[in-house]
DNA sequence: CATAATTATAAACGCCGTTCATTTATTAAT
DNA sequence: ATTAATAAATGAACGGCGTTTATAATTATG
């Protein structure tokens, strides 16, 4: 009796339709908006309903992070196309803070927000941001062996450039920096990466 | 009649008697516990009465986090006993993740959290932050007057530094940094700060 | 067709920040 | 000292939230 598979079919079909519901309040109304109550009533069904799909309200939210993370790893394919790799790291920490300036509350989501983070206690479940981390690590390990940074760990390496650049735009997002024009942003984050060019590579 | 003044008093004291119920509803169970409601159980007031001394919650919030900068100046002091520019801009940033990643609670409301930063539209209400800044700034502006960074805009490179560290410490608080054991942060902390004062300095 | 299993829901629980009509306490004026 | 005016405090409610549970409706199976 083939219906088992059909049922588990409309069990995953039922998980699409709450979390594409999920993803347009999201859009339309920003994150504040994104409640189970609200879910339910967009999807036409009780707010119990949701909760024999989904366990919590943090597992939603970590599905839709997980949009987030495909939509930057899909941004950080351009990069390919960049032969030199001290080029193409500038341009990686310039897709990286577009990107978060220009999709502020997915950036707070993927990378500030408590919230999605309660649902998974193991980095096994970080597979989505590894990606676009390892982008990163791949074009630091090469700066590295072609001498433009002297460096000699490139985790280390890594992380601080990662931490620089999270940290420009997470204190853009959350508003503590007013010594800063809003107009300013763009240009202020095109100053740190020529600034960071600068200071931290060798040729 | 001097009762007017008085009054002013007593007004005074019970403001600060809402707020150190909240400091101390903060400091014993930790930020989701500071409610209204939980403040005034705390000092045996109704809830409403909260509202006759703050306007609302992320007013009372924006308090808590004037201690917190209050409490990092105070940290910040004891660079002025450092000659070397460059030793005094290590200990800085030593000290600013030190401060955070030892008093996670109090950094995450004064750089991360959303709520108390609605509280003030205008920069002018940045006071307490802008001294702790300005701490940064001026040892920067020194490194560069005295040749140990290459960088000519203080600003950018004071803001490029800072969000370097509250990149890495944001990074650990709001866990989003699997690929680096617990026990292993500290170190990472170090080692930023090895990587950064060797990539960034001159001498 | 009847029974078992699944799916959906209404209603409630216990929170939250906030508001407002009403009561209680204090002060000022007669 | 008594009353009138002012200020302080509150109980109860509003509208929200995430989540749970007992019950009802639906669907599948024997």
């Amino acid at each position: 009796m083939g219906s088992a598979e059909r049922k588990e079919r409309e069990k995953h079909e039922m998980r699409e339709l709450i979390l594409s519901a999920a993803k347009s309040l999201f859009l339309k109304e920003g994150f504040e908006h994104v409640t189970i109550r609200r879910i339910a009533e967009e999807i036409e069904y009780s707010p119990a309903t949701v909760y024999l799909y989904f366990a919590d309200k943090d597992t939603i939210l970590c599905a839709l992070q997980e949009l987030g993370f495909r939509e930057l790893y899909k941004k950080q394919q351009v990069l390919a196309v960049i032969q030199n790799p001290a080029d193409r790291l500038r341009a990686c920490g310039k897709i990286y803070m577009d990107f978060a300036m220009e999709n502020q509350e997915w950036y707070d989501l993927m990378f500030i927000m408590r919230a999605p983070m309660k649902a998974f206690d193991t980095p096994a479940d970080w597979n989505l941001g590894k990606d676009t981390y390892d982008v990163l690590r791949a074009i630091i390990i090469e700066c590295i062996e072609k001498g433009y940074l002297k460096a000699k760990d490139p985790q280390i390496a890594c992380f601080a450039l990662w931490s620089l650049m999270h940290g420009v735009v997470s204190i853009f997002i959350r508003d503590r920096a007013p010594m800063i024009p809003k107009e300013h942003r763009e240009h202020v984050i095109d100053s740190i990466l020529d600034f960071t060019m600068a200071e931290f590579l060798e040729k």
